[in-house]
DNA sequence: AGCACGCCGACT
DNA sequence: GTCGGCGTGCTC
């Protein structure tokens, strides 16, 4: 007697554990398996996921249910996945369902629906049809209008609720409906077509050119696609029918994949410069210890060579790899880059492939046809089998944490599953975050630094300089453009050079500022920027719940020239085209973008030199490599500065940093300016000097001294609901029961419950709190015992739960 | 979550 | 009695 021990895909915290089932005979089940099982009292057929097997149970084995089957298309989680699912179950708060959904390709789900069915036959119409209740009479119709079936969510769609279900139990019971459970499992494979010749001499009516056409083709191209036929011979459908069911061809199916790969001329090895050359071997040297390494290499440094050829090493060894960059759609360049070198070993895993074309992606991981992947955050979890190396390029950005359930940070996994599966990790950034520079300078988990402080070539880098605004608005100038950077664009365009503007508009919070003396509102216990609320007009601290009165005046240089700010691209757009009139300008932001491949359109447009000014949010500083841009002009560098997080001095170094990077690649020599109203905060003279040390032994003093990551672990709990009552009251509940469940541990602090930066989303007042200790585990501890007590998740709040967030808004 | 059961008031 | 509205409790 075998057993099952099995995970069932019913989204739940009730429903969150091990089940066990029998393994009907003849049917081979292996852990890691995706089954279909009856679940609940209904019987309601779902897909499990096989995470164990038994041969005996102290449950009683007559009341166990048997497996019902398995789904046509195969998923397979490995041992050593399921173990990584495990670890993050327990380290990200979720469901063990929501973790293997977040390991798989989306589109895999079983889909699930009930279809009714009229018995015509029944009599039982008539004798409904006698003086019956209207909702009997209503469904009756319907159906028959339905042409006698309809899915279940038909008929939701058109009744209300428990109409519907009185209703249709009614039917049921009388006989006159009959429901089946219908399972269908995704079938993502695509299949082509090609055509062979199946008769030694095919006899072909003479008027029948198309035909004969057809037969002299597959003749000389035996398994031409059906596809290309169609495309390259404008041989249609009628005519492939047609002999075939003549019997002079036949065609045969065979499993194909939609992304047709770009043809890219293979490139060769690059000979590394002295500089990557000794930066390969400490990495290599660091991986025989078994150590992970975090690469921090200036802009402009060749990171990428170095990960291809670490990469190719690994191959050699017969080991595969991942890789993970931001957002990958926008960096086509860094694609090719691996497709060029690798081949079609190279899956590609990125936001802008349909859920069928990532399926086919996935599958060719599985199937051991692809060696390396490139993806986004959830390529993380690519397949392999046996795994080397993951590369995280640009280690430090966002998008690697994860801001829906499961909420994962795909550098923590990463570092998991290589430690699970004998891997080496490479962190690469040339700002690396504080959290992880931290760890490799203090050797914390394993991890090592290597480091490169040279462009390749030895290019200089550029030149950056500060412009302080508020000097230009006492010399009237109230444009968006300093003088210095007027200037310089001016010099650029005369010299046919082009220009990048980078506007960091993230304008939902809202802070006050001076605009004669640059002062910002702050609070006295958060060193934290205070949001303005304009409602009901006061200054407030989302950490602690400081709050006072909004200012007249300023209350350092008594000016009155207080503002909050937001200035758009659009904004920028305008006024460079009434300044510098007659020059091409492209713009990129989220409503320029919103299109598929418009990114590519935009960026591809920009290096064809169509335009000589390109303006965006930071989207554009990523990665790219414009080698005629000589200036890069940063418009208002203190956007994050203002935002309530202790990471605004790492973001705004890292921005401004990233940003100036795309200055200088070609030949001619690169300036930034960098435009602010805090030209002396630390972040800014840092990146000027382009100083990362310097910076991170400011900030990682800060840190310490306010007890922040990485020397502390915070929790953050967010509730949210319709009803501003209902989620205050809330809130001051599990304030209590955090406190209650604190009890005397004074290693941890709770702060809150105060309303969250983002006060009101999508209609939703929020509300937060947030837990603080040095120990991982105890903030970890007390959510989970404050989720097993949840009072809380009604229909009135919501409750969501992060560990070690990145944002608190 | 999703489903079925069963209790209870309203109405034939 | 019977209908259907709603709360309750369970899912190998």
């Amino acid at each position: 007697m075998k057993i099952a021990q099995i995970i069932v895909d019913n989204k739940c915290k009730e429903t969150d554990r091990v089940y066990s089932y029998l393994i009907p005979q003849g049917l081979e089940i292996k852990i890691g398996h995706r089954v279909i099982v009856p679940f609940g009292r209904a019987n309601k057929k779902i897909a499990g996921y096989v995470v164990g097997l038994k041969s005996n149970t102290e449950l009683e084995i007559n009341k166990l249910k048997a497996i019902a089957g398995l789904p046509s298309n195969d998923i397979f989680l490995s041992a050593d996945m399921l173990k990584l699912i495990k670890w993050m179950r327990e380290k990200y708060l979720c469901y063990y369902i929501e973790a293997i959904h977040g390991a798989l390709p989306a589109n895999i789900r079983i889909k699930n629906t009930y279809i009714y069915e009229l018995n015509q036959d029944s009599k039982n119409i008539d004798l409904l049809k006698e003086g019956n209740p209207q909702a009997l009479m209503d469904v009756l119709e319907f159906m028959e209008e339905n042409g006698g079936r309809a899915t279940k969510e038909e008929l939701r769609d058109n009744f209300n609720d428990n109409i519907l279900e009185n209703a249709v139990k009614k039917l049921i019971k009388l006989g006159v409906l009959k429901r089946h459970q219908k399972v269908k499992s995704q079938e993502n494979i695509m299949y082509e077509r090609f055509v062979y010749p199946d008769a030694e001499k095919a006899e072909i009516p003479a008027n029948a050119k198309k035909q004969r056409l057809l037969m002299d083709i597959v003749g000389s191209k035996p398994g031409i696609s059906i596809k290309a036929l169609q495309k390259d011979y404008a041989i249609g459908k009628a005519t492939i029918d047609n002999l075939l069911s003549k019997g002079f061809i036949r065609i045969e199916e065979k499993e194909a994949y939609r992304l047709v790969p770009e043809k890219i001329q293979a490139e060769s090895k690059k000979i590394l410069t002295k500089e990557q050359c000794r930066a390969f071997g400490e990495i290599e040297e660091c991986f025989k210890k078994g150590r992970h390494v975090l690469l921090h290499g200036v802009t402009g440094s060749g990171k990428t060579e170095i990960y291809l050829q670490l990469i190719e090493a690994e191959l050699k060894k017969g080991k595969q790899g991942i890789v993970l960059v931001p957002e990958i759609s926008l960096t086509p360049q860094m694609i090719r880059r691996f497709v060029s070198r690798f081949g079609d070993t190279v899956a590609v895993l990125h936001s802008g492939l349909s859920n069928g074309e990532k399926y086919d992606e996935w599958r060719r991981i599985a199937e051991g046809k692809a060696k390396v992947a490139i993806g986004a955050r959830s390529a993380i979890f690519a397949p392999f089998e046996k795994l080397g190396i993951i590369i995280i390029d640009e280690e430090h950005e966002n998008t690697y944490k994860s801001e829906t359930r499961p909420k994962y940070d795909a550098r923590e996994v990463a570092m998991k599953r290589c430690d699970i599966e004998g891997a080496r990790l490479l962190l690469g950034s040339a700002t690396p975050s504080i959290e992880s520079y931290f760890k490799a300078t203090n050797k914390l988990n394993n991890m090592a630094l290597v480091s490169i402080n040279t462009r390749v070539n030895n290019k200089v880098m550029p030149n950056v300089k500060i412009v302080d605004m508020r000097e230009e608005l006492k010399a009237g100038n109230k444009s968006i453009f300093s003088h210095s950077l007027a200037e310089e664009i001016k010099i650029a365009l005369g010299q046919k050079d082009q220009i990048i503007l980078f506007l960091n508009r993230r304008g939902y919070s809202t802070f006050v500022s001076c605009r004669s003396c640059g002062f910002v509102a702050k609070c006295p216990n958060c060193n934290i920027s205070l949001t303005y609320h304009a409602k009901g007009n006061y200054l407030t601290c989302h950490y602690c719940g400081y709050s006072r009165p909004n200012p007249k005046e300023c209350p350092s240089c008594k000016s009155s020239y207080i503002k909050y700010f937001g200035i758009g691209t659009q904004r920028v757009e305008r006024e460079f085209q009434s300044t510098f009139d007659d020059i091409d300008v492209l713009r990129m932001d989220a409503d320029t973008t919103t299109r598929k491949n418009s990114h590519k359109l935009i960026l591809d447009k920009f290096r064809n030199k169509e335009a000589s000014v390109l303006i965006g949010t930071q989207m554009i500083g990523k990665g790219h490599d414009f080698s005629d841009v000589t200036l890069v002009g940063i418009i208002t560098s203190d956007t994050y500065l203002n935002l309530p997080d202790f990471r605004a001095g790492e973001k705004t170094f890292q921005m401004v940093t990233q940003s100036a990077g795309r200055a200088g690649r070609g030949d001619k020599p690169g300036t930034v300016i960098i435009q602010t109203y805090s030209p002396e905060h630390y972040s800014l003279l840092y990146a000027k000097n382009h100083d990362y040390e310097g910076f991170y032994k400011d900030e990682i003093k800060m840190r310490k001294e306010m007890n922040y990551p990485p020397f502390s672990h915070l929790g953050h709990i967010v509730i949210s609901g319709i009803g501003e009552d209902a989620v205050v009251k809330a809130a001051k509940e599990a304030g209590r029961s955090l406190n209650k469940l604190r009890g005397d541990n004074s290693n941890i602090e709770i702060w809150g419950p105060s309303p969250a930066p983002l006060s009101r989303i999508n209609n939703r007042h929020r509300w937060q709190l947030v837990l603080k200790s040095v120990k991982e585990e105890e903030v970890l501890k007390i959510l989970r015992d404050f989720n097993n007590s949840a009072f809380l998740n009604s229909e009135e709040v919501s409750v969501s739960m992060d560990i070690n967030p990145l944002n608190m808004l």
